[in-house]
DNA sequence: GCGGTGCAATATGTATGACAATTGCCAGAT
DNA sequence: ATCTGGCAATTGTCATACATATTGCACCGC
């Protein structure tokens, strides 16, 4: 018993509760199809065994992942793995289940095609919208962009920066994408950009989008956006390319 | 004790499990604000007490909600409400909750710039992407529209037509969204429709998206949801003129 | 033989009580 | 005044028992 608090202390990180490690663990096993849509989760009384925590801990993981829409559980039935369509696919922990069971590139490419449709018009809305505040919050991140020494520097300022745009578009609905993007990216933008060898070119069109905004022009803050967006998406295409060609998928290795 | 079980047996309906319902109550009273971000809920022997449920209730409905974002629990603290910032606004429960809570007009505003936003492209992809078994689910839904008797069965094929399209456009992203839409504005869509007299006449403006589907035209596809969402837009802006002038909110009315 | 009815088996749902772990806070010492 | 130690409050986890829902089978009646 206890395999989980003695052994996987050494590996899993002694990180959070166990509830949110048994959640994590099938939770992930589930966006990687181990158990599919239809199935049935062995039942509570296994699954306590298998990690070797209380009922407790277990029921609690379970609502987790009942909350996130990815089981149902009914008595005398058990938990079963919900349709993908249930799934909360805009979940930052699904998402980040989900990006890391996939097909990498593939996920990559979907999630650019959203922020190619959402920023361009969040650029623009932020150009009718934005209150002093938000513009200045804009403006400082691009400074942080502008004064970044390194790429993880400039990467956390980038991430302020698009989020800072979100946010002055107006609409809060935009603004859980710029989190999701922050969260399921966050660590694949040090990829992206250190294939960009010269990233700091990307700088003038990160201007560009402000020097709209601040103009209140949205069809230009639009243009602007889609510009860069064209220029992350070549960054991406070039990247999933050496990453198809040198070495096999190399799955196991990206993962944990 | 157990008034939950009692009294709100009448009110509440006897609907699905204690945690499931406190949950509901406890996340609806954030969301409206009852309790802000940076609060403290009452702490979980409280919790006992008010709802009249066991404490494996009570955490059971707290685990629900911190995987939805909105709290957080650690030992010694409580139970805080999370800044807005990381609630998962594009949860359905959440958007539920939020919808119910805030001004209605202005949140189906924000729900309607996101359709514009993105249906449009979803359309565009959708014309390059789909696959002939998209494309036929996207025909029966136009057809069940066409054969519709009466408002509500229309409504139902409307969300299947919106669903569909979104799921022929071959990104994975934009299908939750549809759900969203139809979990937070389903019923809404009988205020949309019921105040658009002759409601039919927005059978054609479908019909054109599908067209231009079929014949592969994205630019069309584009096009032709626009013009579908502007009809949308106005029919909206035209009810919420209404419902600010004749009568208050009138929300009561319009729940459960 | 066929079908309906009820009972039992099984899984989750809920309750209860106890203890562990974490951490803010206060008192006391330096 | 600052640091330190212990106390207390709160969630985290465990164990057990019982309640409830649902399936499937068996029994009984027709």
């Amino acid at each position: 018993m206890r395999q989980l608090r003695t052994t996987s202390r050494v590996a899993a990180v002694r990180k959070s509760s166990l509830h949110h490690q048994v959640a994590q663990d099938i939770g992930a096993r589930i966006l990687k199809g181990e158990f599919a849509p239809g199935d049935l989760l062995p039942n509570e009384a296994e699954s306590c065994r298998a990690y070797g925590v209380s009922r407790t801990a277990v029921r609690e993981a379970m609502k987790m992942l009942t909350a996130k829409g990815l089981i149902l559980s009914r008595p005398k039935i058990g938990s079963r793995v919900q349709p993908r369509d249930s799934w909360n696919l805009l979940d930052r922990d699904v998402l980040v289940w989900y990006c890391a069971a996939g097909e990498r590139n593939h996920f990559l490419a979907s999630m650019h095609q959203m922020r190619e449709i959402l920023e361009p018009e969040a650029a623009a809305l932020a150009a009718i919208n934005h209150s002093a505040e938000q513009l200045r919050s804009i403006e400082q991140a691009l400074i942080g962009m502008r004064d970044a020494a390194d790429l993880p520097a400039w990467n956390v300022a980038d991430v302020r920066f698009h989020l800072a745009i979100l946010l002055a578009s107006g609409n809060e609905l935009l603004v859980p994408f710029g989190f999701l993007i922050e969260s399921a990216l966050g660590t694949m933008f040090d990829f992206t950009g250190r294939h960009n060898q010269d990233w700091r070119k990307a700088y003038p069109l990160h201007e560009a989008i402000v020097v709209a905004i601040r103009k209140k022009r949205p069809e230009a803050a639009r243009k602007a956006a889609r510009l860069l967006l064209a220029d992350t998406g070549r960054v991406l295409a070039q990247w999933a390319r050496e990453s198809n060609r040198g070495k096999r998928p190399a799955k196991v290795k990206a993962r944990s």
